[in-house]
DNA sequence: GGCTCACTATATCGATCGGTACAAAACCTC
DNA sequence: GAGGTTTTGTACCGATCGATATAGTGAGCC
């Protein structure tokens, strides 16, 4: 009952991923907002509660339609393919001329004023995570003798996430793909012959 | 003639580039900076311009200042001894207890609103000429033989960059300089060999 | 001492920020 | 249709943004 939605949701959210993918959390303003997703300000609060909210659904909605292929990588069977494919799938999403150059979680994340430091915090919690993820996947790779016993896989996955989030500010800054993906075939020089060998 | 100022000009400066350097360009507000340099808002838009301009005499100490290690790191003999006193020396600054975590430049500029976007547009061409500058060192390890023809200095250059990059992200979401040694030290496991020999 | 000049302080500017109160409009059930 | 419920548009809230007008204050010069 009641007056039905005059807007679909999910593309409105859609809509506000894209605004702050581009500006960040804080540079993206509610007007901003409401004009990309075609609703007005009352709309937007009773849809999603504030413009905290919003961006933990857009941050959610982000990661699993951007970043989805995190996890396709981490399966992969060995230890380089998997951090190829990482960073070279990372370095496509960041250039994609469909969507905001960057990622939305650097873009939003880096810095900011009083207001965003929830959100800061937030998106470092994520990266944390992301960088836990990586690294049990490296401990497999320990374990399965692909990554030698002196190596750490702390130390290394959080090699690769630095590697990641340069590229990201590096395509915030207008780097293209074919660049990032040079970047990414340098840092997988780094890696042990023992790896390279697969 | 006049009045004369009750402030140093230089040290008000200097605690102008703590609260940048905090909160970014944006998140700072001329009260932040105001409170932290003890002045008023005439007596910084009578010395200093207004935001903008403040925050570019800031930049400019804050390269002089904290970014001063990068020429001496540029003439280090070999490319690998420049390269990682460049990462090693960056670490230190990005997680340096008596400043702000992270890089001014970053932090200020890797996404903004309408308002920071020829902040941005600075910093960005900051970072393309510090590229610039280094690839320049890497042309002259090329021609020493030191790189391999088969080697791009604009990859390498934009490798390091990008690593620099992602320390500084990392730096800012609360790293430490024990990892991001680390970090460095993986990166430059990426060099070829003839680098490494010297 | 008077004068000039640069700096300081208060108080405020218009614009914009995130967030809402209110009432008209559009749908459902009965 | 009538009543109840939800969404919509308008208009606005207090707070804060960057930036100033204006008046008062303190120093050097004649």
């Amino acid at each position: 009952m009641g007056r039905p939605k005059e807007f679909d949701v999910d593309e409105a959210l859609c809509a506000a991923l894209e605004v702050f993918w581009r500006h960040g959390y804080e540079g993206a303003s509610l007007s901003d907002l409401t004009d990309a997703m075609g609703i007005t300000r009352p709309s937007l609060y009773a849809t999603y509660g504030n413009k905290e909210e919003l961006f933990r659904k857009v941050l959610d909605r982000y990661e699993q339609s951007h970043l989805c292929f995190v996890a396709d990588a981490l399966a992969e069977p060995t230890a380089r393919r998997a951090i190829e494919r990482l960073l070279k799938g990372y370095a496509d999403v960041l250039t994609d001329p469909m969507h905001p150059p960057g990622c939305l979680g650097v873009n939003s994340g880096v810095a900011c004023g009083e207001a965003g430091s929830t959100i800061r915090d937030e998106l470092v919690a994520r990266r944390s995570l992301s960088e836990r993820t990586l690294r049990e996947r490296l401990d497999k790779a320990a374990a399965d003798g692909e990554l030698p016993p002196e190596e750490d896989p702390a130390d290394w996955a959080r090699y690769v996430m630095a590697v990641g989030l340069g590229m990201a500010v590096k395509a915030s800054s207008g780097a293209d793909r074919a660049e990032l993906h040079r970047v990414a075939d340098l840092a997988l020089r780094a890696l042990p012959s023992t790896c390279s060998a697969l």
